[in-house]
DNA sequence: ATGGTAGCGGTGCTA
């Protein structure tokens, strides 16, 4: 079972080159990010031409997460639980039956900038609430996925320039500690386990040339419960994606399972 | 120190 995720940063200006990706990369499941559009909007009949189940929790202009799926989908959940009043459209999750039933979170993680205020207070709060929501999902024992835009580099080698990012909220310490207080759930970096060099990412900035300089960072994640982690067989970041036509600034990553 | 780019939506916010 290939799982990707890949925020795209507007479903109506990545729709040729999210297409083109799909055809060539053929994932069993994509959980995409940052759709910027409604439910109503979202294309699905697009996808479903294509083979894929469309499973979409959008959000006017900004957010919105989705899923499309070549196998079967069940018991999909819209929103991060732990807070009704949360409007932010950030979190999906659903159960795909492959050989094996994997349940499969698509999250788009508060990027929290400025610091400090209330934007990164919410980025904390929110991964205190995924904290609990994973301790609930792990009691299952089952396979487990938790991908999508983390907005956090997890280590100094998931950047190529750390002393940029010092102040930033996807790298300061209270950020990545909370990453870690997820990873010690028991959870494994499915990237970081099956790539041991530094110096690979899933994002490059619009702005400065920091694709022509390979000024990266790496914030695009796979989380694995351990019954996942036991099926993992690869894991790979797309990169050549950021030179096509009209790019995203994120690539996909995607990991393969025994599944 | 500043401003640089992209998407959405039709202005300024978000990243």
């Amino acid at each position: 079972m290939k799982i990707a995720t890949y925020n795209i940063n507007g479903i109506k200006a990545r729709l040729e080159a999210l297409t083109a990706w799909l055809h060539s990369a053929a994932p069993d499941v994509a959980c995409l990010q940052e759709i910027k559009s409604v439910d109503e909007g979202f294309p699905r009949e697009h996808f479903e031409a294509m083979g894929y189940r469309v499973e979409t929790h959008g959000q006017k202009s900004f957010n919105g997460v989705a899923i499309l799926s070549k196998l079967p989908l069940e018991d999909v959940v819209r929103g991060l639980p732990g807070d009704a009043a949360d409007e932010q459209a950030r979190w999906i999750e659903a159960t795909v039956i492959g050989q094996r039933a994997v349940r499969i979170c698509g999250l788009y993680l508060p990027n929290g900038n400025p610091v400090p205020g209330p934007k990164y207070d919410y980025k904390l709060a929110w991964m205190a609430r995924m904290q609990a929501r994973v301790q609930e999902l792990l009691t299952a024992e089952e396979p487990l996925v938790c991908c999508g835009d983390y907005n956090v580099i997890p280590q100094a080698e998931d950047a190529a320039r750390p002393q940029d990012w010092l102040e930033d909220a996807l790298y300061l310490p209270q950020s990545r500690a909370a990453f870690r207080r997820l990873l010690n759930l028991g959870l494994t970096d499915a990237f970081r386990a099956r790539n041991q060099a530094a110096g690979q990412y899933s994002f490059w900035d619009f702005q400065r040339g920091a694709w022509e300089r390979n000024n990266g960072i790496r914030i695009d994640h796979h989380l694995l419960s351990p019954q996942a982690a036991d099926l993992l067989r690869d894991a790979q970041i797309d990169k050549q994606v950021r030179a096509g036509e009209k790019p995203s600034d994120h690539v996909p990553v995607w990991i393969d399972l025994d599944a």
